[in-house]
DNA sequence: CGCCGGATTGATCAGTTTCAAGGCATGTGG
DNA sequence: CCACATGCCTTGAAACTGATCAATCCGGCG
């Protein structure tokens, strides 16, 4: 799989984006080629830390990665999840802005910036598949803005669970790779109340648990008028 | 001024941003050209709303600008302010993502996206400075979030101050354009929190006031600390 | 089967919001 | 030129939401 021919192409460019910097990147045997290697790692491990040189863009395979930035005191922002598919570390200028870390067992897709930075110099194709991925990161940080700095509890939890229902529920069930703590640093809100949240919508019949990782949505309506 | 040739040129591509999508814009009489009008508005006019056709950029020439998001039952969260020499509405496929309106009486120009787009196509020069201004864009709204997500309201205060007299101060004093609404819809607090902070600032012989509006940094190092 | 990390739940606490009153500056009209 | 009206800002007191501290509890795994 490793150093094959790469290109990016957006499959449906007019569909709604279903996460983080959301286009896909296929294998193309014509057209303009990257070099792509796979990498692999493994739970909590990092893949790269903020203020390190940006060299290269990933694409997870299979896995869940997190983003994030720290205060000095050890406060930690999640700013993303990112899922099988999805793009990430494009974000930067020659350093990284912020940390990645595998949050289970997971292969990413990479590719070196200088590369993709020619290859978008030559194609237009390449860089409207660029804007466009940066375009969504954008769009995703001033909904998430919206949410950290102006939305209730429940209306963050529901936000986050329609959020991960439609990224990555495949059988009805959403099966989260990420723990409480972790949801909570992506929310601005502690674990606890996380917890709490979501066992009230669990007495209140919106979603029900197999394990804490998975749920199952019941109310998908009432989620969403509850998400303001 | 309306008609003339346009260029975007970047005037000191390594330094650091002195605002959202900061790059400057100039006129030029050689190279890629694009026409360009200038447009006026009052305080609290819109510029445009969110949801609207994104037909065009814009850059302030003076007065100030706010942009934000709004919940269905009126909670606002203002997602940049900007200032003179500040390019926005530059986020945006089709629509735009969030309302603008003029803070103070304001002065713009305008460029239609359109011409944009096929002079980036064709000038890599223009291409990477639109590029820049939407990284630029990116990086501020993660800090935001971390601001938003897991700061203290002195910490966010001083955040806020912090980059007011980066960007906007002469003569070491800070002539604020917005209210303390506008604040607080900015850093996710209250009107009356963001009042009483500054209070206790100005208590702590952090700065000083002439007129509400007015603010003397006394003790940026300590602001500094503050900011986490 | 028992261990261990993560999750839940409870009780209390703190920071921020909310509600309410009053002050100050600006500008307008008498 | 002054009085008053208006909008913005400050300040106070009380209420509330979410955080913190502290036990359990549960489930997956050795």
């Amino acid at each position: 799989m490793s150093h094959s021919n790469l290109a990016i192409v957006v499959p449906f460019p007019n569909r709604k984006a279903p996460g983080p910097f959301a286009s896909q990147i296929f294998f193309r045997s014509s057209g303009a080629a990257i070099a792509a290697s796979e990498f692999s790692y493994s739970r909590d491990q990092e893949i790269y830390g903020e203020g390190e040189p940006a060299e290269y863009v990933y694409q997870v395979i299979h896995g869940a990665v997190r983003t994030y930035k720290l205060l000095n005191d050890g406060r930690r922002q999640i700013d993303a999840f990112h899922l099988p598919g999805d793009v990430f570390g494009l974000d930067s200028g020659d350093a990284h802005r912020l940390t990645a870390e595998a949050i289970i067992d997971t292969s990413v897709r990479i590719m070196k910036r200088r590369t993709l930075e020619t290859t978008a110099n030559a194609d237009v194709a390449t860089a409207c598949n660029l804007w466009r991925m940066m375009a969504d990161g954008l769009r995703r940080a001033q909904d998430h803005m919206l949410l950290l700095g102006r939305k209730s509890a429940v209306e963050r939890v529901a936000a986050f669970l329609l959020e991960m229902d439609r990224r990555l529920s495949k059988t009805g069930m959403v099966a989260l790779p990420m723990c409480r703590r972790d949801i909570g640093d992506y929310l601005g809100l502690t674990l606890e109340t996380v917890s709490r949240t979501l066992s009230q919508l669990h007495d209140d019949d919106i979603l029900s648990f197999s394990g804490a990782r998975h749920i199952v949505l019941h109310n998908r309506r009432r989620l969403e008028a509850m998400n303001a």
